[in-house]
DNA sequence: GAAATTTATATGAAAAGTCATATAAATTTC
DNA sequence: GAAATTTATATGACTTTTCATATAAATTTC
């Protein structure tokens, strides 16, 4: 039972939950405190960037579709984001951002931003770099497309 | 617009997120097809560790304590976990793992543990636990306890 | 040591997420 | 080129999560 440390204490994906879970959290509560929840967030953040399919942008957020489904119905509404129909596939749906999203951004990116700055500020610029360096690979290792 | 690469691809708490998500991804459809939502996992193998109370359980699992609550409801029920009372506070309620919780996590953590070694066994040992260190560091520095 | 405050868990109503599948448009097969 | 298959999104029933707050036990204050 407590043979050397728990189990999940050097577990891998324990770590990366947890890392990022806890680097999230700050910034998330800045963000609800503003009445945006953290899906909404990460949809806006990607749109800024330009449309995006619904299946794009699930693949993105890391959100199952029909879930964002249901999450693009309500933004929409709040006139967040709109939908657009796709030039040559009738199947597909673009989801682009709309005038108020586009003020919620406008105020949250500088927001997100200054928040990393703040998590990433205890390392040394080579071990920021070498942090997204590794999560990159690990991304990339572990896509599934 | 597109001014660059977009944000979320350089921005730490996404490539946290998607590192997570990804990495874990496949140990979770393996969870699953065996019937264990990935919450209940989590609080098996914390439980594997020794008891724990509600609130320590529900920090150690970035669950939310209600949340939590109700999950720790179900899970009794099933005969995974069981509660009991804190020996010298009466306001805390202790929960162990039950039989049939031990024994999922002996058939789970085997499957955990081969599957981490699966994800990192693209990286040379070094950079595992560079990966491992950093996680941790950032763990440790955004604490809030 | 009683009252006030804090801490730990539970609860209920509302919101969001999930799973399976429906719908409908594209693509492939024969 | 019609039928079969695949792909993209939506939907509905169900489950889980969330938020605010209730309950109850401990701790602190005076």
């Amino acid at each position: 039972m407590a043979a050397g440390k728990a189990f999940i204490d050097d577990y891998l994906l324990y770590l990366l939950a947890r890392a990022s879970h806890q680097a999230s959290r700050q910034f998330h509560q800045v963000i609800k405190a503003q009445g945006v929840p953290v899906p909404q967030w990460r949809v806006l953040a990607t749109l800024n960037d330009g449309p995006r399919t619904i299946g794009d942008l699930a693949e993105i957020t890391l959100i199952q579709q029909p879930t964002l489904t249901k999450l693009i119905d309500r933004m929409a509404r709040e006139g967040l984001v709109r939908r657009q129909p796709h030039s040559d596939d009738g199947r597909k749906v673009v989801v682009a951002i709309a005038g108020r999203g586009a003020a919620l951004v406008r105020k949250l990116l500088p927001q997100a931003k200054r928040h990393e700055t703040d998590v990433l500020a205890g390392y040394d610029g080579d071990e920021a770099a070498t942090l997204k360096r590794i999560l990159r690979t690990l991304i990339a290792r572990t896509d599934e497309s």
